[in-house]
Order: structure tokens, then sequence, then C-alpha cells
DNA sequence: CCGATTATGGAACGATCATTCAAAAAAAGG
DNA sequence: CCTTTTTTTGAATGATCGTTCCATAATCGG
């Protein structure tokens, strides 16, 4: 290593989030990237290769980030179903940036296989993990024991999709809350 | 009117929704628009101005159409339940086709005027038409009589943007179906 | 302090973008 | 049949796209 890098790669990708989340791929363009990163053009194809690796990159860390956050409310709780409403209550709290995760499935579908390849372990993380929260509930007595854990959790998951196209959507924190409360009542 | 179109404008529209449902906006060239719709690129623009008017078109055409066949549902039905489980169950089995208008929500958010004053008056419309079928479910017994209809439109509406975006990510019909099942155990 | 190595900044690249010009073609009205 | 009006076709527009070249700057190991 010869001169040191003047910027924060990661600090940059994180902001490279921000773009991607909220102009999507195709509608963030190199200069917006190298605005909202705060970076040279040239840093940023020297640091990251093109364009399509930097989305890569940044669905990664926000899908990383994300999924921790999400494991780390469903273990806020004592109980299994303190764990789901506090993950549900914290999607309802970040429903105003967009989720990076979400427009990338939105934009390029199932079809693309480099963001199958991403998506499918954290998917299958967080699956599993609220899935076992939900058993968990069950011997607690909150969740209904006739329930499939996984199938429940797919709701669940599907659940937090329709939140944050709601708060993409405009939705106020009032609305979210009682999408959110209402959708808990399905468990019981 | 001196020589007559040689494309059917409305079935171009219709083809035009099938590109940007696939592509978003920003990932449809106006290349790919005339190769989808299959009209020449000057008829594209004498038809409907530019990009933007032909998306707002594209997006009004489909919006109404879905609106449409969602009332269609709700109303498919003797009793309220009937007709909600209807719309639902047409939107699992429509869910592998992308949906323009959740689309259009990812791509650009509650920021757009002119997707915002498209959207309004049909998002009231269904929230007023899912909430009125709530009130019947309640009157029939088949709902919780102390749900707010409105609350619960908003909730059955999240959970179908969330079958959309489930399906848009590669969910099989049985999981789609069983998401649908749960939520709608969330109205007893 | 020196050569090697890497990062930076600015200008440039061809390709593709959305859009339009210009000419030919086709029908309508007289 | 001829003029007018509109659609179509194909080529061209300037702008912007993603990406790279090149020169300069900065820091390393020695």
């Amino acid at each position: 290593m010869a001169r040191p890098r003047e910027f924060d790669a990661d600090a940059a990708l994180e902001r490279a989030v921000a773009v991607f989340a909220e102009h999507g791929f195709e509608g963030s363009s190199a200069q917006m990237l190298v605005d909202g990163m705060e970076i040279g053009r040239q840093s940023l194809y020297a640091a990251y290769g093109d364009k399509w690796q930097l989305y890569l990159a940044a669905l990664k860390r926000y899908g990383e980030a994300e999924g921790r956050a999400h494991l780390d409310a469903l273990r806020s709780g004592a109980r299994g179903m303190d764990g789901i409403r506090a993950m549900l209550e914290r999607v309802v709290q970040t429903a105003k940036r967009p989720c990076l995760g979400t427009n990338a499935v939105c934009e390029f579908g199932a079809a693309h296989p480099d963001i199958a390849k991403l998506r499918a372990p954290l998917a299958k993380r967080l699956r599993g993990a609220v899935a076992a929260r939900i058993a968990d509930a069950q011997k607690e007595g909150d969740a209904a024991a006739g329930l499939d854990p996984q199938a429940a959790a797919d709701y669940l998951i599907a659940t937090i999709a329709g939140l944050r196209i709601g708060g993409r959507g405009g939705a106020d924190r009032a609305q979210l809350t009682g999408i959110a409360q209402l959708a808990l009542r399905a468990l019981r």
C-alpha cells in the first residue's frame, strides 16, 4: 500500500445505500453516486469496480445490517411475541427511509442471479429466526398452537414488505402502527 | 383526421404497462418500449407525448383496471368476508405478473406529484370499498366487531402489497396462499 | 530522501439515452 | 384527381450514460 485512501470506504458505501434506496439502480447515475457518496469518480471505480458491483456491495451491506437489526429486535423481548412485536415496531419506526431490499426485489424481481444469491441466505436466516420466535410464542401461549411457524414467518415477512411499501407510499406512522397491530392479531 | 393510425392505441398502452411493470420507468428505454409496444418510435411520441406521459398513461390505465378488478372481486361473494377472500385470492393468482402500481410506489415513493395525483382517488375508492365490505362482515358476524373498518382496510391493502412483493421475489403459490389465509385470521 | 506504488482529479471515450427532423405514404374532403 | 392532413419510417439530434485515460499528488518501504 502506497497512498492511503482519503475516504472511509464503509461510510461511502452507506451513502451509496441511501442513493440506491431512494432512486433504484437504474435511477442512480454515476454522477449522483459521486455526489451522494462524496468521493471522486475514479475513486468509486477503483474501489468498487463498476456500478453493478457497487450496487451489489451496497445491497449486501444493507441486507446484513438490516437482518441483524431484525434479529436483535426479535431477541429483545423475553417472550416470543414481544420480540415479534418489537421487530414490527422497528419497521414502523424506520419506514420513512426507503428499503433497498424491497426496492431491489421490485426493480429486478427474482430473475437476477446475483441478487438472488445475495438474498437467499439472508432470507433463510430471517425466516428461521422468526419461525423460532413464533414457536416460542406458541409454547408461551401467545400464539395459536395450530399455526405452522414457517408459514407464519412468511406471513410476517410479507407484512414487513407491506409496511414498507405503505411507508414509501406516504402512509403516516399511525396508519403503519395500526397495520402492524392488526397483523399480530393473525397469530392469536 | 386524414390518415388513420395503423395500431390499436389501447392495446399498445397495455403492452407498455407490461414493459414498465417489468423494468420500471428508468429501466425501460424508448427502444424497449418501441419493441414491446410494437409501434414505431415516432408513433409513440405522436400518440403519447414523451416517455413520462406514456408512463403516467400506462399507470392510469393499469390502476383503473386493477382497481375495477379489486372491486369486482370484493362484490363477488354474498358475504363481506367472501368478497375480501376473493380479492386476496385473485391477488395470489395474479402475483406472478409484476404490479405497475407497487413498482411505481417503490421507484418514486410519495414524492412525485404526478403519480400522487393519479393514485389518490384510486386508493381512496379501494380503501372505502374494502372498509365497507369489512363493515358488512362485521354485521354478518365474520369479522370482529371492535375493528375499525378503515384501519382494517389499510391492513388488507398492505397485505396485498406484501403478497405482490413476495410474488415478485419468487414465492410460490402455496406460500402466497398461506400468507393470504393468515392475513384473514387477523379480522376474526 | 528516493523510487515504487497507489489514490486522486479532470478531461475524455464510445455508447446509448430521449427526442425530433424530414421525407414518403396513406387516407379524407372537395 | 388533387390538395390537405395525419401517420409512418429512418436517420439524425444533442445530452447524458457508464467507464477509462492520463497526469498529478500523496504516502509507503528502503
